[in-house]
Formats: structure tokens, C-alpha cells, sequence
DNA sequence: ATAAAAAAGTGTTATAAAGTGCGTTAAAAG
DNA sequence: CTTTTAACGCACTTTATAACACTTTTTTAT
């Protein structure tokens, strides 16, 4: 689940998985597969189903009265995607048009799908080039001060 | 795992690592190879499976929401590419063309391999001379200030 | 409220491109 | 001279994607 990839995303908003990927899915058994937004930049994240068990719980049960834990839950939470999809079949993902808005990928035929190790991200070309290269983006939130509970959580 | 190459890429993009290496994979039961971008100069790393799985671990457990950790995990981590391959068949590794792009080694039917110890480098061939030199290189970015968590790790 | 139309979602197939495997030749090392 | 290694070429396999067909849901008009 490492990697860089630019994937095609059909007229139905569908993308499938690199092939490379499969044996990873199978032998952890996933079903499913959830796509959310990234809390800082314009981009999405993808977990595994088993993944998403872990950090889904973790979060929801943080004290949500601290607004910077609370605005986390809003925006992984509240715009979780949840997916079914079968590793052995061709493993199709649809990406809402929410979702798609978001990432400024409405009216992209192409994306970045970016493997991080435990998730995956999807980026708009032009922005994961420009960050590549060291830009930076409009929409991007970096001075976050973090409260301890949240501090050996990572994304 | 030391020492200057001067080898061939094929075609298809693929090199093989030279036979002397051959006893220290089979040694170590390497299965895979992972090769991705260097994070400050114009070349590529490329990790044994055994090392890669101890710096992929350590670096995508850390907190994502610090930007230069972010920055981090998205050039290693993203643009990591897992191959496998046999110490005791023919040690051939494909390699991207993103990858290729990055370390400009795009139309080049020739490559440095490095062995740098526990890792090997790949150079355009023109760039590890001047390097060699005392040069520098335009692309390279040298001036990273790294929070504490990753001050102790070596890439 | 119902029917028709449109949109959204799901699934299948065909084809070009990318990736893989292996045999042969050429070059280098012992 | 023999053996090993590196490089090249070819054939086969797998993968990605666009195009098409069908189903379900939502919207619109009567």
C-alpha cells in the first residue's frame, strides 16, 4: 500500500484500484473501503474497512467539547463514505460528488491516488504536483496546535 | 552492498543488480525490493524489503499533521514502489515512470547504482558526476529544519 | 398519485498499453 | 578456453480504460 499512481476516473465517478494492490486486500480480508476528507488540504483519504474500525472508534470517543477535536470529527466523521468492494473482483470505488468538490476533482477524467502505508489519498493532479514541488495551497490548514489526546493518533 | 555501477535499463524500463550482490539478498532472504524518490536531491533509494518495512513502519507511525512530517511521508512513503523479485533468479526491478521522471533518467539507457551500505542510490549518470565533482544541482533541496520525531531516523 | 423521462449507479466486454518471462547473443571474468 | 554475467529481443500475459447495455432511483409533468 505504498505508492504513487495516476488512474483514470470514469464519466460515473468511478475509479478501480491498481492491480498491484490486490493481494494486499485479500489477505486482510477488506469489504469494504471508506473515503473521507482530509482535515488540512484539499484531498481525500481512503482506509481499508479494517483500518477505518480502528480510527473511527478511536475518534468518536474523544471528548468532543475541545473545538479542534471536535472540528477532526466533523470532517473525518461526518463525510465518511462508506463502500462496498470485492478484492477479488475489479475493485471499483464511486467517489461522491461531495466528496469529489472537495478534492477538485469534479471535472477531472484523471487522479493521483497516493499509497501512505496503513491508507491511501487522492489528489487533484495540478495540486499534488504543485505540493511535490514544494508549493503550497490555498485551501491548506497547517497551524493546527494539537490537544494531547490526539497527539500519537496519526490519519 | 557498496560500491559504483555503471549499469543498463532496458526497454521496458527494467535494470538487474549486479551478480556480486547476488549472496548478500539470498543471505538476508530478500524477496522484495523498494525503490523510491530521495527526499533532497535528483535520485532514488533503493531499500531492501527486510530495511524497508523498519523505515516505512517507523515513519508512517508518526503524526501526519505536522507538515515536514507530512512532506516526509508523502515523498518516501507515497512515492515508494514495491517490487518483488529473487535473489537467485535474475534480480531484475522495474522501475516507474514517475520515478524515472523524478531522478531524470527518463530516456537514459544507462544508470548509477550506489551501494550506500544498508541502501543503494540510482543517478543520472551526468548528475552523480558533477556531484562527484564538488557541483551542484538545481533540484536539490538541502535546507530542511526536521522536528525531533524524526531526528533519529535515517532514510 | 401515476407515468414518463432523466439521472445515477452497476455490470460487461473489447482493445491497446504496460508488464513479465525466457531464450539468445555478446561481453567479461576466471 | 571455459564459465559466468550482462544486455537485448521477442512472445506471452496481465492490466487499464473506454464504450456500451442494463437496472435502479429520482425528478418532472400530467
Amino acid at each position: 500500500m505504498f505508492g504513487f499512481n495516476n488512474i483514470s476516473i470514469d464519466k460515473k465517478s468511478r475509479f478501480s484500484f491498481p492491480a498491484k494492490y490486490r493481494d494486499t486486500f485479500i489477505d486482510s480480508n477488506e469489504s469494504q473501503i471508506v473515503i473521507t476528507k482530509d482535515p488540512q488540504y484539499p484531498a481525500l483519504k481512503v482506509y481499508l474497512g479494517t483500518e477505518w474500525v480502528l480510527i473511527s472508534e478511536k475518534l468518536s470517543s474523544l471528548q468532543g467539547l475541545d473545538p479542534v477535536v471536535r472540528n477532526l470529527q466533523w470532517t473525518i466523521l461526518g463525510n465518511a463514505s462508506v463502500c462496498d468492494f470485492e478484492p477479488k473482483g475489479r475493485m471499483q470505488v464511486l467517489i461522491s460528488s461531495d466528496l469529489k468538490r472537495y478534492a477538485q476533482i469534479e471535472d477531472a477524467n484523471r487522479i493521483c491516488l497516493i499509497g501512505m502505508g496503513n491508507k491511501f489519498e487522492i489528489w487533484n493532479q495540478e495540486n499534488w504536483e504543485q505540493r511535490q514541488t514544494g508549493g503550497s495551497l490555498a485551501t491548506e490548514i497547517l497551524d493546527i496546535v494539537l490537544p494531547e489526546s490526539i497527539k500519537d493518533m496519526s490519519f
